[in-house]
DNA sequence: GCTTGACTTAAAGTGCACTTCATAGTTTAT
DNA sequence: ATAAACTATGAAGTGCACTTTAAGTCAAGC
């Protein structure tokens, strides 16, 4: 068993959020001491690291609530569960993309600056040269 | 030239944000008509696309707004400019990763439940006894 | 002439995910 | 015995990125 702050150190959350996540349902009921203190179990902790993997992947709150209700019910809402996962699913694809997108023009960007660094004669450079040139690179490298 | 409503089709922002990003010195100058309409010109449009690429990558705006200021200067800050781009590069490479990480969850989640649809005996099935056969299939993995 | 719909502004409101505060009870160390 | 350090609660506050509202100006069509 360990109290709210082990936990804390543990999870890298605070107290606080795990407070809110109990209080938003996100968690099973937790025990408690005889003078009403949080005690967490080791499942508790491996819980709280499910909830952690979930909001990595940006799942809101609300959606892991649902997810979370759906559990305690038991295995007769495995259907509705994997409905939701796969749902998940789809969006992290969405998020990956958008990131990879990103991540394409930020390296050519990234070069392109490498480039004009090694000029010296960069100070009279207005933004709008600094764009046209940057597009113009683009187009010789597709 | 371009009107805001225009603008906000072509870019898929409302006129709303559209101001916003410019109250929040997002946005070079944008050209007024005589009734002190907005004419957006193709540049502005190509400089909203910038700016929606780094909100992709989860850039805050307050970030941008540095960014947009030192790019505003022209071609003597682009050492800073390069640096900034630089940290926006390591975080991106770390959501990839996060992201990739919860993908390779959420994916044996997915096929574990897809498994389990396989038994029609689920009734009975407890959240724990599921999140421990779930820990066992992933050991038997790796 | 009058409505409709585009545009303008500053300011207030929203939703999310926490975070902090105020208040109070309990345990431990000096 | 008193302070420090932990725990508890509900409620209010925060920061972000918009979004909506209120109040007004302007041009076109019936």
């Amino acid at each position: 068993m360990y109290s709210a702050k082990e936990v804390a150190k543990i999870t890298g959350l605070t107290t606080a959020t795990l407070r809110y996540y109990e209080k938003e349902n996100l968690m099973p009921p937790i025990a408690r001491s005889i003078q009403f203190y949080r005690q967490y179990s080791d499942s508790d902790i491996e819980w709280i690291n499910m909830i952690q993997c979930l909001r990595l992947a940006n799942v809101p709150i609300r959606s892991i609530k649902q997810y979370v209700a759906l559990l305690l019910q038991g295995g007769k809402t495995i259907k509705e569960r994997h409905c939701l996962v796969d749902e998940y699913m789809k969006n992290l694809k969405i998020q990956i993309d958008n990131l990879q997108k990103a991540f394409l023009l930020t390296q050519s960007k990234l070069s392109f600056y490498e480039k004009l660094m090694q000029n010296s004669d960069n100070e009279s450079l207005s933004y709008v040269e600094e764009w046209q040139l940057f597009k113009g690179q683009g187009k010789k490298n597709e």
